[in-house]
DNA sequence: CAGACATACGTACGGTGTACGTCCCCCTGG
DNA sequence: CCAGGGGGACGTACACCGTACGTATGTCTG
């Protein structure tokens, strides 16, 4: 009685159920097998070995980002727009976003993305090398944050990490010390926002005016301030 | 014939020793205890399990960084120097440096990065909330910068991955395939500097001037635009 | 010298990824 | 209609993993 044939494609949802539901460490092909009802060495039939599976998942997770990409829309906007859809699928699978960021991908879905932000971009006036040096800037950026904001939260923990006010030692960390109510609580939204938004700044402050481009986007160069924080 | 009584000290040694020599992935207790010459069981006399050995792994390596910190240099230019000190031990424990980017610490070791970097940021007249905050974004960027680097080179790899130009559909993707020479090759320092370059000029046009703050960094709020690359 | 304690170590158990061989079903050529 | 072949499901087996537990051996203390 084959409830579904079983599929490569069956078999990396089940592996992101897994992860978000128990963690990354939890998962084996054991487990994912028993999941699915089924023997383990199935599994191989469909993915080579481990690893390549997990390449699989990450590039799951990665080709779900949704993005509403208006063209006509300012370019801050857009980047903007891009940056959070990230963001978001972190927060839908906040396990296995580590898997994304821990490992470079080397097919197409990881290429969307990309395709997307250099358009964005080239529209805006930046020239080749500087769009490419800006997107790695800020893929950089945006791995680092989620890096931290799923790994702070291994467990999706409501109780963070309140050991460092009292545990710090004033006399070798003053500053520390000083800002520890500070280093303590954090809105992950909020800090994310402030960087994007510092991040906005500084490339409009660097691009360069190409001779020919648009220039309707002169006002969206230069964000009031007051947009950050 | 006990060449040495066998510590955590040495016992981390090792470790780090055989994650440089075979990966990260290539890491076993039983590696370590035959690297060591001593029984697989003598090692959990010093450590309590796995995990927290890499975490002593981690704090390891963080701790070798060194900061030659000048605290009347222009605060951009020791931005800059601690920056690159994140970057020197990464190239220096390359594969051991996934390991301290992808685990948060919870011990002082790797408090005291953030004391000095803090506390160069309040001297430059950050306050407070500032200070965290653009502290964190700094950090972000440099953890996203190196997973990049570090993880594009799993082997140190001489030939990195030139598979793009020619794999990406040109119809799916124009700018990617457009700008692939761009996308394939990649000079890190260059990009990493450039990335420290555009955040320190965009943390200088950020901050707020306080009242009674030292004026004389007036000069090195503005870093001339021509540092930019 | 007796005892206590820390350390080194061997054995053993449950779990892992996966190579290999076997079975069975379905699909095709005659 | 049947023979055969190919692919997917599966069991077994192996090498390796982390580590709980019991044991031996030193060294220091009373």
């Amino acid at each position: 009685m084959p409830s579904e044939p079983l599929s490569k494609k069956r078999i990396v949802t089940a592996a992101i159920g897994l992860i978000e539901r128990e963690g990354a460490d939890a998962i084996s092909m054991r487990r994912i097998a028993a999941e699915l009802g089924v023997g383990v060495m199935s599994l191989y039939n469909h993915v080579p070995n481990k690893d390549a599976l997990l390449s699989e998942v990450a590039e799951a997770v990665l080709s779900e980002i949704e993005f509403t990409d208006d063209p006509g829309a300012d370019w801050t906007e857009r980047v903007r727009i891009q940056a959070r859809a990230f963001r978001q699928i972190a927060h839908h699978y906040p396990r296995s976003t580590m898997l994304v960021v821990s490992r470079q991908l080397h097919s197409n879905a990881g290429l969307l993305p990309v395709e997307r932000a250099l358009a964005t971009l080239r529209s805006a006036g930046f020239d080749g090398p500087e769009a490419v040096k800006v997107l790695r800037m800020f893929i950089a950026f945006i791995v680092g944050s989620l890096l931290r904001e799923v790994g702070v939260t291994p467990s999706f923990a409501p109780l963070p990490a309140r050991m460092r006010a009292e545990r710090v030692d004033a006399a070798l960390f003053p500053t520390v010390a000083s800002l520890a109510p500070l280093l303590d609580s954090c809105d992950p939204e909020e800090e994310f926002d402030f960087g994007v938004e510092l991040l906005i700044q500084a490339m409009a402050v660097h691009r360069k005016r190409a001779p020919g481009a648009p220039d309707a986007l002169s006002g969206a160069a230069a964000p009031s301030p007051e947009r950050l924080s």
